[in-house]
DNA sequence: AGTTAATACTAGAGCGCTCTAGATTTGCGG
DNA sequence: CCGCAAATCTAGAGCGCTCTAGTATTAACT
């Protein structure tokens, strides 16, 4: 299947490679009756110009990697929406690599920007240790979205502040016995978690942590012993609304009714949290605007590749929703 | 930022820059002791190859480029892991790129795939007319999974059978006003809709349909009216599960209770609709396995490039939860 | 018309790799 | 130690484009 080349246009309309490439460019210096002869042969024989050959030649083309960590969750596809929105038309050129949820193709999917030999990347929910990203931030630039990574632009959400936000809000409706569902491989669960142990020793209770994993079903099962016991807690704030959801269903299942017996806070404000019949009481990280001010950053590291770094943070927002009010009344 | 080449490499190694080129290629005709001299300097100059040019001076380098039409929809994440599955190895030379939920960027991020020169694109979602797909099939095979294109390779689900079961499940419940909620720019709204009519005129029951928009708020507007009136649908049936939701929401509104008062079913099976609390009744399209046989399609496509054009039809599974049950009553 | 200054266009080198064809080394039976 | 095939390695021509440095053409103004 041999493709149009660009030596094919120029042939047939009757001019140089160069002109044709100047014409496809949109670049000045081409008079506007070739230009118009130039396209409409292009267009005749259904040229599409060569990406791979463009950027092979041209040291300017500046293309920029996007890193996902996980399509499953929507959370990664607000962020994808306000990148592209601030990238605006420099999203033409977007390159974009997958992860997994476990942080096993966090590897493969950077080394494959890096080898596309982009300009920048922009990770959203890296799940890989400081030290095993020094080797990209070395050769390229990195925009770290809802992530603090060292000797990157970051652009993050104030987690603890967020976390601080989640637990008061219980504390204030009168909870004490307030159980922190963490996950280690989580992103910002240390800040979280953080935050979740400042108000709770600023209000003089005692923490109540249970480590968790990422996936829902887990999550149920690891929370289930503890809503199973006697003095079991008034209410949970889990790390995620993804773990959030799973508490949820693991206090339907052991009969106990939200909020009445149990208060049960996220994070994240995905869309699932949003869906009726949920209502999750959840901390908005703004996703989206995370997204577009990474691509401000990554915009402005490219004008300027040797400012100093920097580090922008957005403060999440709590949104009492449905899932949380007063221990034992149930009255919000 | 000068990077790396293989020339560096070789002149460091002491080798030609050919030897070079067979060994990161894991080629046979490289003498172990060389090969590892090469990559110890390649590691030693952190060397990262250039995928760029290799594609660009290799004929045989396959790449797969990835349509998805929406991240935010995580029918698309489960065609994507199956697909990735299914292409195990071949999964490294992944191109993606993404659409928006209105399609008006599907033709840009075309033309990207096709202008990186990927040997066959996989498409997930297409809302194109297939007029302005066939652009994009002369040049590049297609693989079209959850929609039936003219000139490509297609995996599709049975959008007819799946519609039938959905109906007649309701019709068996002793369902009389059923709605079919539709979707004029939704993939395989038509067959849903045909399968409504057919089950519906097999049971010698009139049809009701209404359009909708893909939107979840929207949808719940235009049911509204519907569940206000006197002479109001005991079940509606919705295109997909999204505005299955709006459905259910529009309910809520205006205090009717699922399954007692009105019995929704969506579809898709998306995550949302397995959530707890909301338990909705659907039809499973088994996107994973869709994306699993994609890749197979993909893959005897790139292997036999001129056998004919092959169809494969998946059936859906109805999946009976908690929103659906015998009209009035309530009961099960 | 004659000079200058734009404007319009072109030749050809090179981006970093792959691949073909040929050169060199090695292994091994006699 | 020779001969010859197999194993190992290399030179150099592209892949399809961009970009620099230049040439040809037109416009602009004395």
């Amino acid at each position: 299947m041999k493709s149009v080349t660009m030596e094919d246009v120029a042939r047939a309309a009757g001019v140089s490679r160069a002109l044709v490439s100047l014409a496809y460019r949109n670049a000045p210096g081409v008079s506007v009756k070739t230009r118009e002869r130039i396209f409409r042969t292009g267009r005749e024989l259904n040229y599409q110009p060569n990406r791979i050959a463009a950027s092979l030649a041209s040291k300017s083309q500046t293309s920029i990697g996007v890193f996902l960590s996980d399509l499953h969750n929507d959370l990664f596809a607000d962020i994808f929406d306000g990148l592209r929105q601030g990238l605006g038309d420099e999203s033409r050129h977007l390159v974009l690599a997958v992860g997994s949820i476990d942080g096993q193709r966090d590897n493969a999917a950077l080394d494959t920007l890096v080898q596309s030999r982009v300009d920048l990347i922009v990770a959203a929910g890296l799940l890989l240790a400081d030290h095993d990203l020094a080797t990209y931030t070395s050769t390229t630039p990195l925009v770290s979205t809802a992530r603090v990574v060292p000797g990157a632009d970051n652009v993050f959400t104030n987690n603890l502040s967020g976390a601080r936000q989640a637990t008061e809000h219980l504390i204030g409706l009168g909870h004490q016995r307030i159980v922190f569902l963490a996950n280690p491989r989580s992103d910002g669960y240390l800040e979280r978690g953080m935050g979740y142990r400042q108000a709770m020793g600023e209000a003089g209770l005692e923490t109540w942590e249970i480590a968790s994993s990422y996936a829902r079903h887990e999550a149920e099962a690891d929370i289930g012993a503890v809503l199973r016991s006697s003095h079991r807690p008034t209410a949970v704030f889990a790390h995620n609304d993804r773990s959030a959801l799973g508490v949820l269903d693991a206090a339907r299942h052991y009969g106990l009714s939200v909020p009445e017996d149990l208060s049960v806070v996220g994070y994240d404000n995905s869309s699932a949290s949003r869906l009726p019949g949920l209502e999750l009481t959840t901390v908005d990280i703004h996703a989206r605007q995370l997204g577009e001010l990474s691509a401000h950053a990554a915009l402005t590291r490219l004008a300027e590749p040797t400012d100093a770094l920097q580090s922008i943070s957005i403060d999440p927002t709590l949104l009492v929703r449905g899932t949380s009010s007063h221990p034992a009344t149930g009255r919000k």
